[in-house]
DNA sequence: CAGCGCGTCACCCGAACGTATGATTTTTGG
DNA sequence: CCAAAAATCATACGTTCGGGTGACGCGCTG
C-alpha cells in the first residue's frame, strides 16, 4: 500500500516534469491550454484510477470451507468436569467399565480388585453424578463428557 | 456501477466548463499554467481515485464459512439391523428407555404398563441382544445403531 | 507427625434385576 | 377368518446392585 502511494508520487513528479517540458513547445499554439488540461486530466484522472484499482485490490476469493467432522471420532474428557465433582481417577476408571456393559464381577476380575471395592467406587461416584441405577450414571458421564 | 461512470462524466464535463471559466481569469497571470494543470491534476486525480474506489468495491465477498457437524446430531436408526436381530418396536422402545437410565419400575409407569411386562420386554431384548445387564444391551444397542 | 485424600476391603440388607415358565389378549397378515 | 406375531401380566427364584457403615494402608502436605 504504502510503496503504491510512493510510486504514485514518483510517477506524478516525472509526469510534471515531462508536461512541463512539452508545455514549452505547445504553449506556443493558441488555445492549446485546454488541450493541455485536458491531457493532464486524462493522464491523472486514469492514473487515479489504477491507484484506486491497485489500493482496493482484493483478489481473495470467495472460500466457501464447509467441513464435515463425525464428532464422536475425536472425544475429549471435560476433564474440568471431572474436577469439579470430585470424580478421581479410579473412579472414573470404574464408571467407563461399567459403561461398557461390565457386571460388577467383571470389573473386579479387569482392575484386579474385589468386588466390594468395585461397588465402593460406584457407589462413590453414582453418588457424585447424582445418580441412582449404574444405567443412569452411564447416561450423566455420557452427557457431561466424562467418558467417550 | 454505470451510474457512476455518467455521475463521473458529469462531473467532469461540469469541472470542464468551471476550470475554463476561471481559466479567462487567471490565464491573465502569467506562468499560471502550471498551477492550472497542477490543479487539473490534482481534481482529477482524487476523481479517478474514488472512481476506482467506488467501482472495486464490494467485490470483496470473504466468505469462509466452516461449518462443524456433530454426527450425533442426525441419528439414524438402522432398521436392518432391528429387523434382522427380531426386535419388535415395543422392545426397542424399553430399550431406549433403558439407556436413558430408568428403572423397569419407572418404564413400566412411563408406558402404562406392568413392571412386569418391562421385564418381559427387557429380558427378550437382552437375549436378541447376546446381553446379560441393562448396561450391556445398552452399549450393544448403541454400536448396533439401534438407539442413539 | 497429624490430617487428609485416595484406594482398598468387608459385611449386611433391602431393592432392583434377570430368568424361567405359563397364560391371556390384541394385532397383524395371508 | 385364522394362525402367527406381538404385547400383556403373573408368580417364583436366584443374582446383581446399591446404600450404609466401618476399617486399614499409603502417600502427600501443612
Amino acid at each position: 500500500m504504502r510503496k503504491h502511494v510512493l510510486l504514485y508520487g514518483l510517477i506524478a513528479g516525472v509526469l510534471i516534469v515531462v508536461l512541463q517540458l512539452i508545455e514549452y513547445r505547445w504553449l506556443v499554439i493558441e488555445h492549446s491550454v485546454e488541450i493541455y488540461g485536458g491531457l493532464v486530466a486524462a493522464v491523472f484522472a486514469s492514473l487515479g484510477i489504477w491507484l484506486g484499482l491497485k489500493l482496493t485490490r482484493r483478489t481473495e476469493t470467495i472460500v466457501v470451507r464447509e467441513v464435515m467432522v463425525p464428532a464422536p471420532a475425536n472425544f475429549v474428557r471435560d476433564d474440568s468436569k471431572v474436577e469439579s465433582l470430585g470424580i478421581t481417577p479410579r473412579e472414573l476408571e470404574i464408571l467407563q467399565l461399567i459403561a461398557e456393559g461390565l457386571s460388577n464381577k467383571e470389573i473386579a476380575g479387569r482392575v484386579f480388585v474385589s468386588e466390594n471395592t468395585v461397588k465402593t467406587h460406584s457407589s462413590r461416584v453414582f453418588d457424585k453424578l447424582g445418580a441412582r441405577r449404574r444405567t443412569q450414571a452411564v447416561q450423566r458421564g455420557k452427557e457431561l463428557r466424562l467418558i467417550p
